[in-house]
DNA sequence: CGTCGATTTGAACATAATCAAGGTTGGTGG
DNA sequence: CCACCAACCTTGATTATGTTCAAATCGACG
């Protein structure tokens, strides 16, 4: 791990707000940066942990983007997550102290390292910092209740709508248009997430351009129609939980 | 709540081996003990909380079985978890303080009233509990994974017989038959959780018996070929989990 | 400019949904 | 004890939706 030497911080880290340090005071973001000095760069393609890799770290996302994959004991594979910057990876690992899913970057991307025992020990000192796992914890099990309900829905094209909604509120989330933005993935991982074909998934692209909803040019997405799309998605546009 | 009076003990509860006390020395189980003084018993069809209720306690399952259901902004819902003893309830409130769900009994059920903010206090004094809450958490992430995975097959006899070795495992881990068990919910739930309608449940338990891979009478569910099966569903029936 | 992977599009096919009856089961009251 | 009712479940026929297989096109990159 050679670039482990880079020197990180949380206060200047541009995606702090959205991370662990969001809510803690000054001082404890101090003790925070303690145990969250390492990060690391991961290309596109490579993996950032592999399925039975012993649990030893959660990693915050800086830059970039990412799948994860369960694989079944047939092979097949599931996508599960698309995470995005100040997204917390590999909390899932906790109960088994092993990866039970792989991370794929799905471009050049960085993520710092929180070795999870000693963060342990300073939520243990720090009640907000316990707080704030919790909340995150929690946070990703009401995200999943979303996607559940999401390929839960039968049509093709309202889980896609719904796709798109909810990358287009993380984006915005961040600080970027929820309107135009990059895809970071292939249609084969956005149709493996979804339940879906790629075929099936870029007729949806197609036909959701053709009913002037979006405008979609390779993995470039505009959304023309905000509350056309939130209809058809079923949950009505819900940009409120960013605060 | 009239009957928050009955006197309860994690020590000689049936369940403690499956849920918070798990892992737990008698002294901290005392401890314990202190928080979770309260039952309430829940006849079925009524509502342990409904989505929107204030976040207050967490529910650990005495006896009986829940369901979990999400209400999308268009009224249409989705069956999230079937929830079985010694299960927690409730760990996806935390973040925004409400329940982004409503759980409701799906036969006479008794549960624990675990009062968040007492068990946060002790959970910060007594290590090993934090430790079990992480686990619990981070079980239940696992737990999502697998759903997903199930959805995200296309197949419905697969997710049928995937949800059938899944409770199946869940039984034999409450140290009843693996191989024979009642369902506690009707046709339509199961439809609605696995994301098909109630008349293709219907015709696939009957395909099931027709391949001799189970035996069904109404809710009565004898599993006869659990390696068919397990083959069937993609998850190489997996008992080893239990410890 | 050529190559390879990703994407789009088309046509035939398969699977599960929908619509529509019947048939069970358990609880209630005569 | 039996009749009745209301949920729940099963089964069949038809239809809709998405998959599969196949081929053409696009686009990034050497």
């Amino acid at each position: 791990m050679m670039d482990s030497s880079v020197a990180v911080s949380c206060s200047n880290c541009s995606v702090r707000r959205l991370c662990l340090p969001a809510g803690l005071s000054q001082a404890d973001i101090d003790r925070l940066e303690q145990v969250t000095r390492r990060k690391k760069l991961v290309k596109a393609g490579e993996t950032l942990y592999r399925a039975g890799d012993p649990f030893s770290n959660l990693y915050a996302i800086r830059s970039g983007s990412f799948k994860t994959v369960v694989i079944a004991a047939d092979g097949d594979t599931q996508v599960t997550h698309f995470a995005l910057p100040g997204e917390l990876l590999g909390l899932d690992a906790y109960s088994d102290r092993v990866h039970p899913s792989y991370a794929e970057a799905l471009e050049d991307s960085s993520v710092c390292l929180l070795p999870f025992t000693q963060l342990e020990i300073l939520a243990h000192q720090v009640q907000a910092l316990q707080q704030q796992i919790y909340t995150i914890f929690s946070e990703e099990l009401r995200q999943e209740n979303d996607i559940l309900m999401l390929l839960g829905k039968r049509s093709a094209d309202t889980r896609l709508a719904a796709l798109l909604i909810n990358i287009s509120s993380r984006y915005s989330r961040r600080g970027y248009s929820h309107s135009k933005f990059i895809l970071s993935m292939p249609r084969t991982d956005i149709a493996n997430y979804l339940g879906l074909t790629a075929e099936t998934v870029s007729r949806l692209f197609s036909r959701l351009q053709r009913e002037k909803l979006i405008k979609v040019s390779g993995r470039a997405v505009e959304i023309v129609d905000l509350v056309g799309l939130s209809e058809l998605a079923g949950t009505h546009c819900s940009y409120e939980e960013s605060h």
